[in-house]
DNA sequence: CATGAATGAGGTTTCATTCAT
DNA sequence: AATGAATGAAACCTCATTCAT
């Protein structure tokens, strides 16, 4: 589920209602989107999953993109700020990915929807235009960026790893990790283990720190 | 460019000058297929790309489904076929995906949309019924989990890497290669050097196989 | 105007409503589809008699062959069940030709549109697929076959008429009495006054039982 | 088969070619109109039929409609020169309607497209506006309604037959005859034999002429 | 605020007609 | 003269959005 994120005190309750049900169209939504894609979602798809009339939706939203750019926006803003506080958190690279790692297994369990988006973003950020513009969305791609470049750098001033280009290894990682989980929720047809998660997270960062040669 | 595979032995001039204009009209929907989706891209927008009337498609394809369709195919068909040579070429895992990582750089800097449409299939493959059941794709599929199970399965044998699950490296590899050659296409706006991808494979190569840690 | 047949009674005001607007549309569709046949008439034409906008329509219908084969459905299941009736009313074959002949006077004076369209049916039941494969014009077509031969072999047993093919009367009357009635409509402009009609019917039976030779 | 009633004296072998295509595609075209109809025919199934491309077609024919607009008149054409005939030929108003029923056997048996045309001249009449205006056409109209009444009139003043209205009479006969006969090749399967339609042919006239009552 | 009927722009597809070869 | 590839107007249908209730 998205999170609540809205600061709700001194609002009024019928506010408060209102900020609800945005939320409910939005959780609705995002299933839709995650499964479906941009274009392959109805208004009515979304009206009718968040138990609302057509129109309704539209008391709420200005327009359709404007809920997916929302969702994403919410989505991207939520994983910047983890990645910042996992950064804060971790010494080494190591811990910093063990900690993004498991991060993003909790995410599969728990937050499938909104995992599904992450994902999504890359194919689908140049179809909608203001995907591409949403400052969110840009502010956490150079988030991300920056924090494992400095991660990176200081691991290898550290004698931690040997010596990469720190932008290879951001691509490497930031591929590596989105898609590896996606492969394993298809397999399991959407009903992965705690425990496998587990397991394959520790085979990617086992992989990714000492290979896989004997 | 898709390749043009046809044999046009024993046909007449007509009948080549027609598969010619076919693949005019598949290589113009590619780009476009590629860059904004099966959705994003209208018909008459392929039409005007093949330097045609919109009409005039509709002599060469039955339906924009099966412009899709046929790309797609041909594309997962060629794939196909590269992946069975360089399993016989190679005989350990590092030759085996050292071919496949050289051959994908040469495909990136080629064939750019094709290497896009097989990035595209593992989205969009559900929402276009007709790709769903392609036989050719299904077949694509089958065999690179098959080559590369079998390829893990005799490395690991041979003692030449540790004993790891074979499923996961396949994900592993997979959502690897194609994404990280992804961000690079993107990240130097479709204008990659040869020299750049050499570079950017031969460190996952690394690694792939001997990690990070020093 | 197509009978307005449903059962209202314990529906809701908003499906009672959804009810006489279908209806709307059907009579509006009827009426084009009577003059102008099926693929003389434009989806959008029918919109606007029904003084609605295009889209509105498919609120309503799933497709154009749908209101053609649902007009088609009322008119023979309406025509069905009046053959049925007057097959109970009447003792002899004259008493019989005599109710279907003042019927179809009616018909006509009321209800030219559906008139219209049993003509019709004839041409371009085999146009169009749904209409072919409907139960409800099947069992038209097999009823009204068997109330006439019965009706014609007993009056043969009974002595009320010489000894005629069932089969050959049958195709006699069916073909005589709409074709008939349809040229009488169009001569008249489509203003055709109760009285010519029942003149015109008169003569048809008249003829038809004691011939026109002297 | 249409009949090729174009005075070819004079001409040269180049112009009397000419007049043959035309006549070849007029052939092919009667035969998919008479089935499906003007708007079910498509220009490529005639060019198709008439072994020739596309586009020939219009070397001999300016539009679509204007084939079928050829078809008609010739159609018509012909069949008020029959009417002439028999007109002249028969004295009494029997003899004249047998003449007529046996002339429409033998049209049904060899020309079965061409009675099919005159069959849909009445629903498709309205539908296609070159049609409508057609002097030939409306001759042919005339002409029908003139003989007939002539026949008719001076039937009553010899006794022949009862005091009738002439108009009544000509629709009665025309939506006879027609349909009739088009129900028996429909039964058949396009397959009648001479003998059935002879037996037909008599009993609509046994029956126009002293009734069906016992 | 909630609703879903109404709308029409925009998409796919068909087919009569044109035209270069 | 014969061809069929090319064309685009016009048809059907979908769906985001509006609006009266």
């Amino acid at each position: 589920m998205l999170k609540f994120l809205e600061q709700t005190d001194g609002l009024s309750r019928k506010e408060r209602e209102k900020l609800f049900k945005r939320y409910e169209i939005l959780n609705s939504a995002v299933k839709l989107f995650a499964k479906k894609g941009y274009d392959g979602t109805k208004l009515e798809d979304i009206a009718e999953a968040a138990e609302f009339g057509k129109g309704t939706i539209y008391n709420y939203f200005e327009t359709k993109e404007d809920i997916y750019l929302e969702i994403i926006d919410r989505v991207t803003e939520d994983y910047t700020k983890k990645l910042n506080e996992m950064n804060q958190k971790s010494k080494t690279l190591y811990e910093f990915v063990s900690l993004i790692t498991e991060n993003l297994a909790r995410f599969v369990l728990n937050d499938q929807f909104e995992f599904l988006m992450l994902l999504r973003l890359r194919t689908e950020i140049n179809a909608i235009e203001k995907v591409k513009k949403s400052k969110i969305v840009q502010n956490y791609i150079t988030v991300a960026r920056k924090v494992f470049k400095q991660k990176i750098t200081s691991a290898i001033k550290n004698n931690e790893i040997k010596k990469i280009n720190p932008d290879y290894f951001v691509l490497l990682f930031r591929n590596l990790l989105f898609p590896y989980f996606y492969s394993i929720l298809i397999q399991n047809k959407n009903n992965v283990s705690e425990k496998e998660l587990k397991s394959a997270g520790d085979f990617v960062l086992s992989t990714l720190f000492h290979g896989i040669a004997k």
